[in-house]
DNA sequence: ACAAAGAGTGAATCACGGTTCACTTTTTCA
DNA sequence: TGAAAAAGTGAACCGTGATTCACTCTTTGT
């Protein structure tokens, strides 16, 4: 035996590795997973095609990678927001939801292909697991304002989820006119939308928010 | 000359194409877009694969038409439901919204093919236009509320799209839970949580609705 | 320096699904 | 009935893009 891998070469495989994944992430953030080609995602490595599958077994499960390390950056950003312990549960929830539509709004190729585009079936099962922590985050915010009685009973899960779809509809779905106000007042205006959605009775007859 | 189309050719080329659309719609239905395969359509519809072309130019006219018919019927119903004259701008709103979410609970795969799956330029062409015509009808209503002073001022677009969405998210999403809780009361939650959305001084501090 | 073992290559292959077209069948009318 | 015109057919063709594989190049330990 005349060959064990040594440091040199686990380090520059995890340097191509690093590079593909990179690569990847450009093209899916540039055009969705519809762009992930196996060809393209070689060339913009700068790695042949074949070699590509000394790293990823094929193209589910390099697709389902990248969809992990891109959505793992959205959930955490989420995350942090919801974990400053220095307000109300109310007021870190519609920071998190401003967050999360300012980032969506950012970069819509990409939250377009993390929450709706439709891959195959591993990615749409990372999809739902990871959708679940976005929804169990914001859930439990809604939760914990719940309890705090700021806002009335409801289903946590039911009002998480709806809030996403309005936020993700408005910001990027079809209808979504390129930047006629400025990004500061839409996100504002559709987290306002989704906290008004949750939180009837803590509003004034003026309307004014919290 | 020694032919010229005939009554019973017509009506026969007329069933054909219903047969198409019918087999077409079918498909959608079932499975989305990416069912609707040229020779899958020819076989159910019981004809060859290259009949089809007979009547349809190329997949992408089918797969247009086959959208266009069945977003008409889905905007006719929620046109219907906002035409009745007997009642506020807002009831009628919520009633439109819960017709809305209780078809796209029903047909799931439908609504969403209708709603989000992306196809082909064709398509999302007819896509945005019937979106128009969908988020025309919700904001005309909005405006309306607006007007009457149900419901402050407000981008009744983006009220629109946000409601859309949310409905869309939390009935057929990739966490919609099948059917946890029954039909219609899950439809009333995501309708209750957008008409609070738009309009939260009309409603007192026990939360009580309209 | 050499041989074993892995890493890298990219042209060839394969699968899939839309589209075509040479052919058959049906319809119409003189 | 016969010929022109159209409708119907489905196997062959084609483009696209993932995957393979026979080959070359590097790396490693003796």
């Amino acid at each position: 035996m005349a060959y064990r891998e040594t440091a040199k070469v686990r380090d520059r495989k995890a340097l191509t590795e690093q590079r593909i994944l990179q690569a990847s992430h450009e093209l899916v953030a540039e055009a969705g997973f519809a762009a992930l080609q196996m060809n393209q995602v070689a060339q913009r490595a700068g790695i042949a095609t074949g070699s590509l599958y000394r790293y990823f077994a094929n193209k589910e499960t390099l697709a389902a990678e990248v969809f992990r390390q891109a959505t793992e950056i959205e959930v955490d950003h989420v995350r942090r927001c919801l974990q400053q312990a220095d307000s109300c549960a109310l007021s870190r929830l519609e920071h998190a939801l401003q967050t999360f539509a300012e980032r969506a709004l950012k970069a819509p190729k990409l939250a377009w292909a993390l929450i709706a585009e439709p891959v195959d079936p591993a990615v749409d099962q990372q999809r739902l697991h990871y959708r679940l922590q976005y929804a169990n985050l914001f859930a439990c915010a809604v939760q914990q304002a719940i309890d705090d009685q700021l806002i009335p009973q409801q289903d946590p899960m039911l009002s998480s989820t709806a809030m996403v779809g309005a936020i993700a509809e408005a910001l990027i779905g079809p209808l979504a006119q390129q930047a006629q106000d400025p990004t500061h007042a839409i996100t504002h205006t559709i987290t306002q939308f989704c906290v008004r959605g949750l939180a009837p009775f803590r509003y004034s007859v003026t309307g004014a928010s919290l």
